[in-house]
This record gives C-alpha cells, sequence and structure tokens, in this order.
DNA sequence: CTGTATCCCGGGGGATACTG
DNA sequence: CAGTATCCCCCGGGATACAG
C-alpha cells in the first residue's frame, strides 16, 4: 500500500473507516441519547437507577446499550461493586470529560441559531 | 404561561421538542451525510452533480433527501438556474456557515482522541 | 438492582425505473 | 442535469419476560 498519502484523516472506529473527523465523533457521541448520558454523567456520576430516573422515556436495554458503546469507545467508566444487590455506578473517563467542550459548543449553538423556535 | 421556570432550554425543532440544545443541534446536523455535506460545502459552492460525486457511495435520493432537510433547516441555500439542461447549484447560508466551527471542534477533537486508532 | 434474551414492528435507506 | 416514485429489505429500537 501506499506509504504517504498517508491519511490526513483516515480514522479507523469499530472496524469502520472514517475519512472525516466529524464522522467518526458523531459515530461516537450521535447515539439517540448518548450526547444527554454524557452531559448528566459531566455534572455527576450517577447509578443505573439514577439514570433510568432521568431517561425515562427509554427502555433499559437502550440505555444499557448506549453505556455500553460509550464504555467501548472509552468515553464512559463503569465500576461495580461486588455486592447484593448490585451497585453499578457510571462516570466519565479523562477522554470522556474531554469531550465536554465539543458537547457545549453544540449546546450554544442551538441556542443561539435556533432561538427563534424557543418556545413561549 | 409560566414565568420564569421557563426553559432554560426548550427548544421545538421541525414539531419535536427538545430539552437541550444538543439533541437540536444533533437532529439539524446528525444526519447520515449531513456533516459531510456541510464540510464540502464550506468549501465552495457545488452543483448537484459535483456532490453526487463526492458521495458516491450515496443515492441521488439520499442525497437529495439530505439537501432538503438542511434547506429547510436554513442551513444550505438551494438556486436553481432556469434553464435546459438544469443547473442547481447548493452553498451555505450565514447559518450554515455558523456551525462550522462546531464541526471543527468535531473533528479536532476526533484527531486528539482518537488518534491511537489512525491506521498507518 | 442491574442487567440479558426474545419477539416484533416501523421506518431509514438502498436499487431501480421514470420525468421535466 | 436534477431530480421523483416505487418497491423492498434490514435493523434500530420498543415491549415484555427472564436472570444473577
Amino acid at each position: 500500500m501506499d506509504q504517504n498519502a498517508s491519511v490526513n484523516d483516515l480514522i479507523v472506529h469499530r472496524g469502520k473507516e472514517y475519512t472525516c473527523g466529524i464522522d467518526v465523533t458523531l459515530a461516537v457521541v450521535g447515539g439517540k441519547w448518548k450526547a444527554s448520558i454524557l452531559w448528566h454523567l459531566a455534572q455527576e456520576t450517577m447509578r443505573f437507577s439514577e439514570l433510568q430516573r432521568q431517561f425515562s422515556e427509554t427502555t433499559r436495554k437502550m440505555l444499557t446499550q448506549q453505556l455500553r458503546e460509550l464504555e467501548a469507545d472509552g468515553l464512559v467508566h463503569r465500576k461495580i461493586y461486588p455486592q447484593v444487590p448490585p451497585k453499578v455506578e457510571y462516570s466519565l473517563t479523562d477522554k470522556g470529560r474531554s469531550i465536554y467542550p465539543v458537547l457545549d459548543m453544540m449546546c450554544e449553538w442551538a441556542k443561539e441559531h435556533l432561538q427563534d423556535e424557543i418556545s413561549g
């Protein structure tokens, strides 16, 4: 293969190739509940049941799935307390925290440029 | 209506309510090809056929659909030249350009924090 | 409490053909 | 050239039940 065409941008993530970093970031935080999950975990470590309450519109299955993917991507840490009944805490890793400014910027952009659509 | 509980964040977009700006932004740019389309259009105005070449992996249908949604969201301008054969040019609106820094940040985050996954 | 396993439905999105 | 229209398949994700 060729050696120094070597990619300004080619990134492999979870077996898929991306030519643009944006798409990778979207793959990581673009899931249906991921951004909100990260947003909440940025405030505080939460137990699974707390997340369930926060995201009462979704199912355990989806919540678990999104958390597992975030964990696999190294954004979320899952701490299991070996006790009965089980206790599991979710928190952000450094990598997870590092994406906060991006999320914040997305939030600000929405507020600024979609403000006309704010109900009131 | 209620006075100053008034929403830190409640935004209505395309008939859906969002409690978080992030999700609205994702609704706008999170579509399968939208971010890349915006990215390319930020460089230059492009005709439909040029976009087709750039996004040869997708179909006319999807490309059209994504462009229509971006247009409806006011990020992309569609200029039709009334001639035969037809000529249509797509470009960014001010609003479309305003999201560039966000996309750029997403790109940078991916490069910094997923660098270990860069193939080489 | 914190999950998995299973079933099942709707819609996103591809392939293809048609049109102004 | 720049699209629609149609068909159809796949799988994301909801509901529900079971499990350690």
